[in-house]
RNA sequence: GGCGGCGUGGCCAAGCGGCUAAGGCGAAGGUCUGCAAAACCUUUAUUCGCCGGUUCGAAUCCGGCCGCCGCCUCCA
């Protein structure tokens, strides 16, 4: 099966293409910067991540483009409160954002373009979707877009104008100056509540609406036609239904020709929320202790399009799970001189071929990884024969380096290495003495040291090679 | 009201018309060990919410029912 994904306006898993052969260009929502991203928004970006390392895997050549959305209501309320400029809000959140992907292992995208600089694209774009007849200025001072003066509005969500309801989630009232209720802003005239956050331009005093940062900054980067948009499945409507307006209407072009949507998480099986008290900043979760590689591995694990129930069992497992990982990785060390033996060879190329045909089918991270276990259990049984020598290693590294440059979870990240500080030199002398005492049978100083290193949490593991030790994770 | 999704072993989670229903965690047994731990191996769903239907054949398609959930104006 070739690279396949399921593209939300076609509603189906079709095979990929791309508008110029070997190269793909994505442009992936991101976050506001008004505050620490949530463990959601991470899901998000982890699968934006895998889209860009699976397609660099299969041999294009990416580029990468994320937005951060640095002007808008919640931003500028942040900074009133605090008393402090909105951009030093934006800094300070931004810089946070840049940490927690880099913990993430999340590789950075070519460009992050920021709203606030992409003011004049923006206010070209309202020129032109004016001219063209698709916005109006109402009498408050805001351009809104006519909905009504694009037919396929709609073609992304699935939405008819007549079918949504109008008046039940917010009151009219407040949207009395636009045409009709359903068109959206695309630059807000300046109010009060503002404060000294506004643009003098030549559609007005005020700032942009939401949708218009992507629609200008996609297209600026990426070209009016690029491949793959993403986002979470509750920017299908409105905001990417009015990037694609505003973009078909002002710029011409087909905007972007594939449409990858990431579902939300719930934590505990309850949808997270701040009143529920079970929202999570990735920040929180590594101050209760868990590990950036556990909480990639979680997120990264269910499907994309699916439902991911996050919670503490489950990074318990991740955690279990990637200890099995890395005892194989580390075992290969162990094997012995000598030449491959056929069934590691077909069990690699198994593995091999069943990742990529899992990850070519709309990126199934879950059956790629019961792929990478199968492979472990089976040299491990190799390994149990006797039969396991470095003869395969050569083969067996590639792979792991393949399958680690698409999910970034199997090699270690994000982890001080204990190694090497002067309280390991008294760890590994303890283990010299203990192993003096194994070997005079002296069975008692022998536990007696082991006792002493589980009591602070060292962990002694014998094996025929000798004792291994490790600091307990918790 | 409109549009859409989901329900697979104790937990998580693939599979979406046909080989024995992946894999992880957990659990049980075994190997190893001075005893352990760790590691590794083996075992762990005649069955896929319920009831019908289509089919030679269904967890997978269709219909109904039950249960859960999302979107419908600024939330990944």
């Amino acid at each position: 099966m070739s690279l396949h994904f399921f593209d939300s306006r076609r509603r189906k898993k079709l095979p990929f293409t791309t508008i110029q052969p070997g190269r793909v260009s994505i442009y992936n929502c991101g976050p506001t910067i008004y505050d620490f991203a949530h463990i959601g928004n991470f899901r998000a970006f982890i699968f934006t991540d895998i889209l860009r390392r699976w397609l660099e895997v299969s041999g294009y050549n990416v580029t990468q483009v994320m937005n951060l959305t640095d002007v808008d209501d919640k931003t500028i309320k942040r900074s009133q409160r605090e008393e402090v400029s909105l951009t030093e809000v934006t800094q300070r959140f931004r810089t946070a954002f840049f940490e927690d992907i880099d913990c993430l292992n999340i590789k950075r995208a070519h460009e992050y373009p920021e709203a606030t600089t992409h003011i004049d694209e923006m206010v070209k774009l309202v020129e032109s979707l004016i001219k063209e007849g698709n916005a109006y200025k109402a009498e408050d001072g805001s351009v809104y877009f006519s909905v009504s003066s694009y037919a396929n509005y709609g073609e992304l969500s699935g939405k008819h104008l007549e079918d949504l309801r109008i008046g039940d989630r917010v009151s009219s009232d407040e949207y009395e100056s636009k045409d009709d209720v359903r068109d959206f802003a695309l630059w807000k005239a300046w109010d009060e509540a503002d404060g000294d956050v506004f643009w003098e331009t030549s559609i007005g005093k005020g700032r942009p609406g939401w949708h218009l940062e992507c629609s200008a900054m996609s297209t600026k980067y990426l070209g009016k036609d690029f491949d793959i948009h993403t986002g979470g499945v509750d920017l299908i409507f409105p905001h990417h239904e009015n990037e694609i307006a505003q973009a078909k209407c002002g710029i011409g072009g087909d905007f972007a020709h594939w449409w990858l949507h990431n579902e939300h998480l719930s934590i505990e099986g309850r949808k997270m929320s701040k009143s529920l008290n079970n929202y999570y900043t990735l920040r929180d979760i590594l101050e209760m202790g868990y590990k950036p590689r556990e909480i990639r591995y979680v997120l990264s694990s269910t499907h994309y399009r699916s439902k991911l129930n996050f919670t503490f069992d489950g990074l318990a497992a991740a955690r279990s799970a990637i200890e099995r990982i890395d005892e194989f990785h580390e075992s290969w060390d162990q094997y012995p001189d000598g030449d491959a033996a056929p069934e590691a060879t077909e069990a690699i190329d198994r593995a091999r071929t069943a990742f990529n045909a899992a990850m070519d089918d709309d990126l199934n991270v879950s059956g790629a990884l019961s792929h990478v276990f199968t492979l472990i259990r089976e040299i491990n049984a190799i390994h149990h024969q006797g039969k396991a020598t470095k003869g395969f290693l050569p083969e067996l590294k590639e792979l792991w380096e393949r399958f680690d440059h698409a999910l970034g979870i199997l090699k270690p990240f994000g982890e001080a290495s204990s190694a090497d500080d002067e309280d390991s030199q008294r760890i590994e002398t303890l283990i010299e003495d203990r192993l003096e005492a194994r070997n005079s049978k002296d069975w008692a100083r022998a536990d007696e040291i082991r006792d002493l290193l589980a009591d602070e949490g060292v962990e002694l593991k014998d094996g025929p090679e000798g004792t291994r030790w490790k600091r307990r994770q918790d």
